[in-house]
DNA sequence: TAGATTGTTAATCGATTAACAATC
DNA sequence: TAGATTGTTAATCGATTAACAATC
C-alpha cells in the first residue's frame, strides 16, 4: 500500500477532497469511481489507482461512501494535525494571505506575523500585532512554529529562510521567487509563483 | 519542431525565463546546458530537449547566449504580445493581486476593476476606479478585454464566467474554486488554488 | 442470485535520461 | 586541430489507461 506517493498523486488529493466536500454538501451519500470520474473529468481508473495508494476505501458493487472517503483523505493530508505557522512580510500579498486564508480548516494556526518595515510593525492584521523581524529568534524559541509563510522579496527570502531553518522551521509556504528547495533540500517547500502562472496563461493564449 | 508542447514543458518555461534573467543580471553572457542544469537542479538532457521543442537556440561547443535565449523564451511565452485584462472581485485577495502584480512586464494591461459590492464600487485601486459588475457588459463591448482575473467566491464565479465568455473573454486567471475548465473546455484557464497548495504542504510535512 | 463496482494486474502511453554523431 | 557542447535518436523509467477476476 503506502510506500512513496508520487507527486502526480499528491497534486490530485486536494481536488478529491474538494469535490467530495461538494458532494457531501449536496447531501449525497455514495458515489462510484465512474460517476466521480465524469464529474471531475478524469478516468475512473485513475481515481481507483490513486485511492488505492492509501488503502481500500471502497466497497465492491457499492462504490465509495462520500463522508467517510473525505474524512480519510483529510487525514491523509494531515489536515487534522495542528501546525503552528508564522507569516513573514505584510505587504499587499502577505496581508491578503493573512486575512483571506482559512488556515484553521487545514489545521494551521497562524501564531505570528512579522515584517522588517518600521511603518508596518505594530499594525493589527487579523487581530494580531505585526512584530519586528528583529524579534524572530526570541519568538521562535518561545513558540516553536514549524511552518513559515514567506511573502517577501527574493533578496530578503534568501537570508530569512536560512535564519528560520536554524530556528527549527521545517516547512515553507513560499510566495517569493527565492528557490528554497534548491538551496535547502532538507526542508519541505510548496511554492506559489504568481508570475509563473501568469506567464503560462500568456503562453496558452491563442493568437 | 513546434507541434503540440506538453504540459510538463510549459510548466518549466517560466522557470527558465527567471533563471536566465538572473544570469543576465549577474552579467554572464553564455551558459552551457550542463552549467544551467547544476544551477536549476534538473538534467542537462531535459534542458536541451525542452529548448529543442522550439528550435535550436544553442551553438555546439559554445552553449547558449543568455540574453538571446531569454528573449526567445519571452517571445515563446508571448510576453511581448499586449493582452487586455480585467479583474473581478476586490476583496483582500483581488486587491493584493491588483496592487502587487507586475502585469506590464508580462504584456498584460489591467484595463478594468469590478466588484458587485456597493461599498467597494467607486474605490480607487492602483489608480483605477472599481466599477460595478452591472456595467460589465457595456465595458466589455467597448473595450474588448481578452483576459479575466477572477478573485471572487465559487458561487459568483459560476455565473460571471459564463457571462464573460459570452462577452468574448478567451482566457481566465482563476483564483476561485469554480472549475472553469471543466464547464467551458473552449477557454484557456490557469488556476491558482491557495488552499490546494496549503493542503499539499500539509501532506508533505513530516510528523 | 444477478448486476454493479471495486482492487489490482497487465498494456499502453508519454516523459525523462542516456548516449553519441554532428559541428562549432 | 582538439575540446566542448549541442541537437537528436534510442533506452529507460514512470504514470495513465484498460481489463478483469474478486466480491459485495
Amino acid at each position: 500500500m503506502a510506500g512513496v506517493i508520487s507527486e502526480s498523486v499528491i497534486k490530485r488529493l486536494p481536488r478529491y477532497y474538494r469535490f467530495l466536500g461538494e458532494l457531501k454538501a449536496e447531501g449525497k451519500e455514495r458515489i462510484s469511481s465512474k460517476e466521480l470520474s465524469k464529474r471531475m473529468g478524469i478516468t475512473a481508473s485513475q481515481i481507483r489507482q490513486d485511492l488505492n495508494c492509501f488503502g481500500g476505501f471502497g466497497h465492491r458493487g457499492y462504490g465509495y461512501n462520500i463522508e467517510m472517503l473525505q474524512t480519510e483523505i483529510g487525514q491523509i493530508l494531515k489536515l487534522d494535525r495542528p501546525k503552528k505557522a508564522i507569516l513573514i512580510g505584510l505587504g499587499n500579498l502577505g496581508r491578503a494571505v493573512a486575512m483571506h486564508m482559512n488556515f484553521e480548516s487545514k489545521g494551521f494556526h497562524l501564531i505570528g506575523l512579522f515584517d522588517a518595515k518600521e511603518s508596518i510593525v505594530g499594525q493589527i492584521v487579523r487581530n494580531q500585532p505585526v512584530r519586528s523581524t528583529d524579534t524572530l529568534d526570541e519568538f521562535c524559541r518561545e513558540n516553536l512554529p514549524e511552518v513559515a509563510i514567506l511573502c517577501i522579496p527574493k533578496e530578503a527570502a534568501e537570508n530569512i529562510s536560512a535564519q528560520l531553518i536554524k530556528l527549527g522551521i521545517k516547512a515553507f509556504w513560499n510566495f517569493s521567487h527565492y528557490d528554497i528547495a534548491m538551496h535547502h533540500p532538507d526542508v519541505v517547500v510548496q511554492n506559489i509563483h504568481f508570475s509563473d502562472s501568469l506567464m503560462r496563461l500568456s503562453f496558452k493564449m491563442n493568437d
